[in-house]
DNA sequence: TAAGGTGGCTCCTACG
DNA sequence: CGTAGGAGCCAC
């Protein structure tokens, strides 16, 4: 049972990894199920060279349950251990790291554009590449993935590795063309100098002839892609990278979805399925080469003479009729914005035609493509390229959003001021010099400094002709527009006359005072000018600085004043600190100065702007005058509560005092009643004192909200931003040095009666707030686990992608690194170990037991469709019934156990380090170890589930029901809150499963063949949790109508099963299997395969039992050898007698 | 155009 | 009963 326990002991989600095999699956030998794709031969001492690297657990995490297995083995078996290790701590990691990155086969990422409808999902066969690293140049690499197929050049892949390890600036190789759009080219000269710096680095690790080229093209300028789009299709030679940079640095603009209807004007592909030969057909589709070509000829070639090789139809290609008319037009068009021409004109109006008969074959991943003429409009959305609009589907959206978002600047300030100062105050507690005090312990003096209106004062610098003390002036973005819905973040005490708030909408605003004065945002000016600020705090030296955010903070000064006079002392102090900030900074400041925070706050509010206010006495007359939404912590909420209760809109503090504490506790709980009862009273002891309590003030969670531009159409949109999120997360973890165990997500949806262009442009409008959080099983700074578990939550909330408007990824139970390896190793010994053994009487598997005999290596599995008559489970081994019985009621998938043996003593003579590394890895993949029978040999299980993808979230037995919460984003005081449309009567019961891929007349066209193939595809769309075949069926059908499911209708638990096909590489969708063989196929245009991949990879079409499949692997390398054929690239040998082989096997098919 | 983030605390309640 | 997930609220 403490398998099951283990898992309902995470209700929430569990993971586990997926090895299915089947059982008559023949080449089960050792490390043979690993097709070696790489031509580094994984012998069997590969482990073994490479033992260093498991100082980093990315490597672990990275091997397969098999690859882990055989490691662990590997390492049991040796007798010499303590020597082998000896040494451990002397190797670098990331040297080492790096060589065993040619064991395994490529990264693979969802893409977002390929050549073919299939679609790869992510998984954790996926290299260690950017984990414990993860320069922003590995990113980059990233997004390339993102955008086309895997670039199949192990060898290239594994130097980036090297580079970036040693290469400290990477980051700058990334962000010479990440960047570009929020760098706006300032640092472009730099970083292109870098990436220069760093390809001569790599030519010379290597001999990379047919990327000359591409070297010295890079250094080229021109315009001669000017008022060109360019967009790159699948995988192409140079890749997408170089494409995009050659595009940029000649004068064009790249795009990297087409969903910018109209605006691309040629497209580059390596070459093109009759699927998106169709789609494409009213675009100028070329090779990449005319990108190269015209670079280095410094002129547009003509694209005509690129077109691209087609696939499968022979000569039935891009029909563009006049093709030279086309060409002129286009080299016109590079002088001149002039754009009717009747040819293009009548041409795409043909195309229409055809196209709306053929619209069914479209695979969805794209827009529709848009075959109107250009517009003078779509010209200019051309010529201002870079100030197109940028929403959620760009894959720059984060860092153009960040650096334009004045909240995460103001978020992201706060955090880096209080970690510095937990830090400083953590070495002052080392140091502990005690203070003279020789005022009394009850004295205290704090002081709150303020900023005036700081944005506004510290942009108001920047235009010394602006007379900012009378005129009405704002900080935001955009222009002055009366239309506008940008938030103002800062406005001058002129305006406050006027009624203007911050936060309030530009529009609102100029309603209260149309002379309002709009200055930009600088943000860079707002830190210098903060850290300044700070260091005159640092200066005065005061007993401890509280950092409340950039503009302010709270300081205890009660040492600096001497009891006896402090009235006067703290007035000089107070003038002197105020005078000094100003004649620094430039920027007025005010300070409330009293005995508390809370006082010291109701102070500073009355100072301002550009004054002091010392509150020591007649503080319940002082109160009295104050608002109660002055006091900090009463907010909106809590405000009109007390509205309701008391009976007045205008409360003051005095009107506060009046309700009993009981009453308060009952209307606002116990510890808030509590707080509002002291503070109508002026009572609170708030302790700023960091060092006091260095762990209050510890970071406790991380995360990242998107609330605005969030705009998909498709789930593998949402998929790409997830792990976006993912790696932000990441790099944060990182930065921290900490791990999380613990991960939600949270979405908006957009409210049923909620417009779908909310007011605020690109803003979320009225939501729906949906949340879901996850144990993740051990603590991990692993994106790619990160990214999964929310893709995996996301599913399982179901939020059609096109009603999303928001997402946010939080992680908490946060956990140093280094504590985490000594937390690891206790718990795992105790009760993983102990446990087991009550497993072994359960289901000692007497199969597995035969099998070791039988074969060196023994790889057990069991595979039961979850349907499967009981009849035939009785007929199964009583161990393997109880064990598959166990399983079904647990979580209603099929078990499959692995067995191997390993000796546990040997493996504890390795060091700890790594046994609990290895431990740690396992525990993750719930594979526990048995001590074992006669304590020798030991025993590895794993539970399975049905779903397809690798990594598989173990249901939660009962599900919640999901409410929406209504998301009104902030109401501020004011009218314009984030919903200014109608109130949602009431949150949207509705179930929202519907993830819109297919159309379902797409898919009844379809012959039976495909569609199977597209179903089992849909299904890794969906939640492992809540899958189920009828209820894809079902969505499928409701697809049109999503917000009409009616919740009630739709069992989650219903799950039927799915007969599991066999693997190959771990993977056994037929997507990614295609996937790899298109890899496969290219690689091997430029270098050797070995003989046992042919091997391996025959014996697996050979027994294949999916038919279809097995075609569609049969044309795959048809269509590769024809293309081959036809650009007289030398084929091996092995390929064409594969299929021939293939061939012939089909006819008796 | 526009960039409505983010972390901490508290409350409520379902779950064992 | 304690715990934890999830929602609410608030501040800058
Ligand atoms: N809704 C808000 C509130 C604040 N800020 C930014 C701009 C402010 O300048 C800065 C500091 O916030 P304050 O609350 O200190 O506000 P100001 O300094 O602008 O005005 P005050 O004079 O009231 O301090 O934070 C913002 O962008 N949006
Ligand atoms: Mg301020
Ligand atoms: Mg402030």
């Amino acid at each position: 049972m403490s398998q099951s326990k283990k898992i309902s002991d995470s209700p929430s989600s569990n993971v586990a990894h997926s090895f299915l095999k089947s059982n008559d699956d023949k080449f089960l030998d050792d490390n043979e199920d690993i097709m070696n794709l790489t031509q580094v031969n994984k012998n069997e001492n590969s482990f073994v060279g490479n033992l260093s690297q498991l100082s980093d657990r990315s490597f672990l995490t990275s091997l397969d349950d098999n690859e882990l297995l055989n490691l662990l083995n590997d390492l049991s078996q040796r007798k010499d251990n303590r020597s082998r290790f000896k040494n451990f701590h002397a190797v670098e990691p990331s040297q080492t790291l790096a060589k065993s990155y040619d064991v395994f086969p490529l990264s693979e990422e969802k893409k977002e554009s390929t050549q073919d409808e299939f679609i790869l999902q992510s998984s954790f066969t996926e290299p260690p590449s950017e984990n414990s690293t993860l320069g922003t140049f590995q990113l980059a690499q990233v997004h390339e993935q993102l955008n086309t197929q895997a670039n199949s050049n192990p060898q290239i892949r594994q130097r980036d590795q090297d580079l970036d390890s040693k290469d400290k600036d990477a980051d700058l190789l990334f962000g010479d063309y990440a960047t570009y759009f929020a760098q706006k080219g300032i640092n472009q000269q730099m970083q292109d100098e870098q990436y220069l710096a760093w390809d001569a680095k790599r030519r010379q690790l290597q001999d990379i002839e047919e990327e000359d080229d591409d070297d010295s093209l890079l250094t080229m300028r021109s315009e001669i892609f000017k008022h060109q789009v360019i967009y790159v299709n699948g995988f192409t030679k140079p890749g997408i990278t170089t494409i995009h940079k050659l595009v940029i640095l000649n004068g064009g603009k790249f795009v990297h979805h087409m969903s910018s209807k109209g605006q691309v004007t040629h497209i580059i592909a390596g070459r093109l399925t009759p699927k998106k030969h169709v789609e494409f057909r009213n675009y100028k589709v070329c090779r990449p080469d005319w990108i190269v070509d015209s670079v280095k000829n410094g002129k547009l070639m003509n694209w005509s003479d690129y077109s691209v090789i087609e696939v499968e139809y022979g000569q039935k290609r891009l029909n563009f009729g006049n093709e030279d008319k086309l060409e002129d037009r286009s080299e016109e068009r590079d002088d001149d914005d002039e754009e009717d021409d009747d040819v293009v004109v009548l041409e795409k109006e043909d195309k229409r035609e055809e196209n709306k008969e053929e619209n069914h074959d479209e695979d969805l991943i794209y827009d529709e493509v848009d075959i109107r003429p250009l517009t003078q409009e779509d010209v200019n959305l051309i010529t201002d390229n870079i100030d197109q609009v940028i929403d959620s589907k760009h894959p720059d959206f984060l860092k153009v959003f960040f650096s334009k978002s004045r909240l995460h600047h103001l978020s992201t300030w706060k955090q880096n001021l209080k970690f510095e100062f937990l830090q400083k105050a953590l070495n002052q507690s080392e140091k502990s010099i005690p203070k003279k005090y020789t005022n009394s312990k009850d004295f205290k003096i704090i002081i709150h400094v303020d900023f005036d209106c700081f944005f506004a004062t510290a942009s108001a610098l920047n235009y010394p002709d602006l007379d900012f003390r009378t005129k009405p002036v704002c900080v935001s973005h955009g222009g002055t527009k009366s239309s506008s819905t940008a938030d103002i973040s800062s406005c001058n005490y002129v305006c406050r006359k006027f009624g203007i708030k911050n936060g309030m909408w530009l529009r609102s605003a100029i309603k209260l005072c149309p002379d309002l004065i709009c200055l930009d945002y600088d943000f860079p000016k707002y830190e210098e000018i903060s850290k300044k600020f700070y260091d005159i705090l640092i200066g005065i030296n005061p007993d401890c600085i509280f950092p409340v955010s950039i503009d302010e903070a709270l300081l205890d000064i009660s040492s600096l004043i001497d009891e006896n006079d402090y009235i006067n002392q703290a007035k000089k102090f107070c003038e002197d600190l105020r005078t000094t900030i100003l004649q620094k900074t430039n920027c007025s400041a005010s300070i409330g100065c009293s005995y508390n925070v809370l006082l010291a706050k109701l102070s500073l509010k009355k100072a301002k702007p550009g004054g002091v206010f010392h509150l020591y006495d007649n503080v319940d007359e002082f109160l009295d005058t104050i608002s109660v939404e002055d006091l900090p912590g009463l907010g909106s909420a809590i405000k009109s509560k007390l509205v309701d209760e008391i009976g007045k809109t205008y409360i003051n503090v005095g009107d506060l005092r009046k309700l009993e504490l009981e009453k308060l506790e009952k209307l606002f709980g116990m510890k808030t009643g509590r707080k509002l009862f002291d503070y109508s009273r002026g009572v609170d002891s708030t302790n700023i004192d960091i060092s006091k309590n260095p762990k209050e003030f510890m970071r406790k969670s991380i995360s990242i909200d998107i609330n605005w531009g969030i705009r998909f159409d498709t789930i593998d949109q949402v998929d790409l931003f997830l792990y976006d999120l993912a790696k932000e997360i990441h790099i944060k973890l990182q930065k921290l040095s900490m791990l999380t165990s613990n991960l939600t997500l949270k979405i908006l949806q957009r409210a049923l009666n909620a417009t779908v262009d909310p007011p605020k442009y690109l803003g979320c409008g009225n939501c729906d707030s949906y949340s879901r959080s996850s144990r993740l099983g051990i603590p991990t700074d692993d994106y790619r686990i990160l990214g999964t578990e929310a893709r995996s939550l996301y599913r399982s909330i179901g939020c059609d992608p096109i009603e999303l408007r928001g997402i946010a990824i939080h992680v908490n139970k946060l956990i140093a690194k280094d504590e985490v390896v000594k937390q690891n190793q206790l718990p795992f010994a105790k009760i993983d170990f102990e446990t087991f053994s009550r497993n072994l009487e359960l289901d000692k598997p007497v199969a597995a037991t035969k099998q070791s005999i039988e074969e060196k290596v023994n790889v057990t599995q069991y595979e039961i469709p979850r349907d499967a008559d009981s009849s035939i489970i009785e007929q199964l081994p009583s161990t393997m019934k109880e064990s598959i019985l166990r399983q079904k009621n647990l979580n209603n998938q099929p078990v499959v156990e692995i067995s191997k043996e390993v000796n546990i003593e040997v493996f504890n003579e390795l060091p700890l380090e790594i046994q609990q590394e290895i431990k740690g890895e396992l525990r993750r993949r719930f594979i526990k170890i048995n001590s074992g029978i006669a304590g020798k040999s030991s025993h590895y299980q794993q539970i399975f589930t049905s779903n397809g993808t690798e990594f598989v979230k173990v249901s939660t037995p009962k599900k919640k029901k999901l409410s929406p919460k209504k998301f009104s984003p902030r109401k501020s005081p004011h009218k314009d809150g984030w919903n200014s449309g109608s109130p949602s009567p009431s949150p949207s019961h509705k179930k929202m499963l519907k993830i819109e891929k297919f159309d379902e007349n797409v898919l009844d066209e379809l012959p039976t063949s495909l569609r199977e193939n597209i179903i089992e595809e849909y299904k890794f769309y969906e939640s492992v949790n809540e899958t189920g075949y009828s209820k894809i069926k079902k969505n499928m059908k409701c697809s049109m109508k999503p917000l009409n499911i009616d919740t009630s209708s739709i069992d989650l638990e219903e799950c039927e099963p799915l007969i599991q096909p066999i693997k190959f590489q771990k993977l056994k969708r037929p997507k990614e299997i295609l996937q790899i063989l298109d890899r496969w196929l290219e690689n091997s245009v430029e270098v050797y395969l070995s003989e046992k991949d042919f091997r391996i990879f025959d014996k697996y079409v050979m027994n294949l039992q999916n038919k279809d499949l097995y075609l569609l692997i049969i044309e795959r390398i048809q269509q590769f050898v024809k293309i081959s054929k036809e650009n007289g690239v030398q084929l091996p040998l092995e390929w064409v007698a594969l299929m021939s082989k293939y061939l012939h096997e089909s006819d008796r098919l």
